[in-house]
RNA sequence: UCCUCGGUAGCUCAAUGGUAGAGCAUGCGGCUGUUAACCGCAGGGUUGUAGGUUCGAGUCCUACCCGAGGAGCCA
């Protein structure tokens, strides 16, 4: 059976006077012993429910309408009407209400109309989409990862789907989990003694991605600009609230560019799909500013409008040195910044993101660009006030000499790097790229503080249950 | 992994070492074109787990489990 959205009912794209049927969840229901009930239903396309009136001479009244609970799912069929109550423009007048399913025992139903704290959605995640706060996120999220596709399409990128499983430990992006399918009890075993992965399902040690960013440079150089959207996974076993051990990343890779418009990019994309938030999504900000985050929509507002500090790795010490500030850690040049440092030059120092490029060569990875000065590389970290870093990119050493040397200095296994290294054998360019936590910017957009919160089902040290 | 704080009814939280309570939710009744309605009544508990101290432990001690905030690692 056809049926409306309710979000076209509620925008009004629906003329009044029509016959609609909607199909839902309720979210409460309200009687009047003058023989009718106001029963609220949502079905997740937008944020408000939309109140049905059920009169009394419905034949399930008595039997069913006033037993629903929060949760019984219904489908409503009736008569858009012009409130006659405040608090809402249209409403339906039922001619019929069907329930499909009914809650059993609904004084355990986990999700009641009230304010539930996040660790405890947490532990009901099968159910805690139907909550205002995290269908909000839900929508807000779709938002950004649409508007994510349509900017780079748009910009005559291709996104390109990089593998999950590599056999490559050369990522050098922390802790892997191992993929294999060998009987971990009974393992074989070389000569020598230890584990025969010949034997493996790949024929060697394989792992479920850390970044797509090694393979998506192999495509940049042949398609000029691309990027990756998909999952990847660290085994670190990190606990705060900005880390997961599988999150979605957006990296592109641009040919022909340098450091500079590697952040011009990062900047015109986060302005972007944000302001496919302001644009799309409303309802959603105005709940994330009256409930979770005041100031959450007029950030994201400024946001859109003002353009990113940018600021050298030496100036960025020097001004943190300047700070009067006494921070655990003192700053040195040569040092990693610590989050004390990072939260005081975005949140204090410049109160917008920050853009911190030409990092120490010692404490970057080795495939960033060796600068002139011989000891910083074209490195960047995009820093957002309450976040901290948001994005990592930099520009890629495309001199064969020069990567080699890195490779060498650090000690990795080049023979690994072999198609890596070929990039630069043939027909070498200079290119770039970043990498940018898709929850860290959802956390960003809408204020939520755990990255648990803004993904369906959270994976992270000790959790795993859904 | 380290530091700090926490775990009591379906949910949010009280309870000086001395009879475990409230609000919301649920059920029943009342009232009302209602807006997380309101009023009354009722049911609802192995106080995270396992030990220990004590005449007596939600409360004190030990270990473990889980959660939160911060740190490190990073996106």
């Amino acid at each position: 059976m056809a049926h409306h959205m309710i979000s076209h009912l509620l925008a009004g794209k629906v003329p009044v006077g029509a016959e609609v049927t909607v199909k839902g969840w309720v979210r409460t229901r309200r009687d009047s012993k003058a023989g009718l009930s106001f029963v609220q239903v949502h079905d997740g396309t937008c944020f408000d429910p939309i109140q049905v009136v059920a009169p009394g001479s419905l034949p399930n009244y008595d039997g069913e309408i006033i037993r629903l609970t929060a949760g019984c799912s219904v489908v409503c069929t009736g008569t858009l009407v012009e409130s006659m109550g405040k608090g809402q423009a249209v409403e339906i007048q039922a001619a019929a209400i069907e329930v499909l399913g009914w809650v059993d025992d609904p004084e355990t139903y986990p999700m009641q109309p009230k304010r539930h704290s996040m660790e405890y959605l947490r532990e009901v995640a099968h159910l805690r989409p139907r909550t205002n706060t995290i269908g909000a996120v839900t929508r807000v999220r779709n938002c950004l990862a649409q508007a994510t596709h349509r900017f780079f399409h748009e910009r005559g990128f291709f996104w390109i789907h990089t593998p999950i499983i590599t056999a490559s430990d050369c990522e050098g992006a922390g802790e892997m989990f191992r993929v294999s399918t060998l009987d971990l009890a009974n393992l074989p075993r070389t000569a020598d003694g230890k584990v025969d992965y010949s034997q493996d399902f790949f024929g060697k040690e394989s792992f479920l991605t850390v970044s797509g960013q090694l393979n998506v440079e192999a495509y940049c150089c042949a398609l000029s600009r691309v990027y990756t959207f998909g999952p990847t996974f660290r085994a670190e076993n990190s606990n705060t609230s900005r880390h997961l051990s599988e999150f979605w990343m957006i990296e592109p890779e641009i040919a022909f560019a340098d450091l500079s418009a590697d952040a011009d990019l990062a900047e015109e994309f986060l302005r972007t799909i944000f302001k496919a938030v302001l644009d799309e999504r409303g309802d959603d900000m105005a709940f994330f500013a009256q409930h979770v985050q005041k100031d959450a929509l007029t950030r994201l507002e400024s946001f859109v409008q003002s353009s990113f500090e940018r600021m050298d790795y030496g100036d960025a010490v020097k001004a943190l040195e300047k700070s009067g500030k006494a921070f655990e850690y003192p700053v040195k040049w040569g040092m990693d910044l610590q989050s004390e440092h990072e939260r005081y030059l975005c949140e204090e120092l410049c109160k917008r993101p920050v853009v911190v490029m030409n990092y120490p060569k010692d404490i970057k990875a080795f495939y960033m660009r060796l600068n002139d000065d011989g000891r910083t590389v074209a490195a960047m970290d995009v820093l957002a006030p309450g976040i901290g870093e948001i994005i990592g990119g930099s520009q890629r050493e495309e001199r064969l000499d020069v990567l080699d040397a890195r490779i060498d200095a650090m000690g990795l296994p080049k023979a690994g790097y072999w198609w890596y290294r070929d990039l630069r054998r043939y027909g070498t360019v200079p290119h770039a790229g970043f990498g940018l936590g898709f929850e860290r910017a959802v956390n960003y957009v809408t204020g939520i503080a755990n990255i648990r919160d803004v993904i369906p089902f959270p994976r992270a040290p000790k959790s795993a249950e859904f």
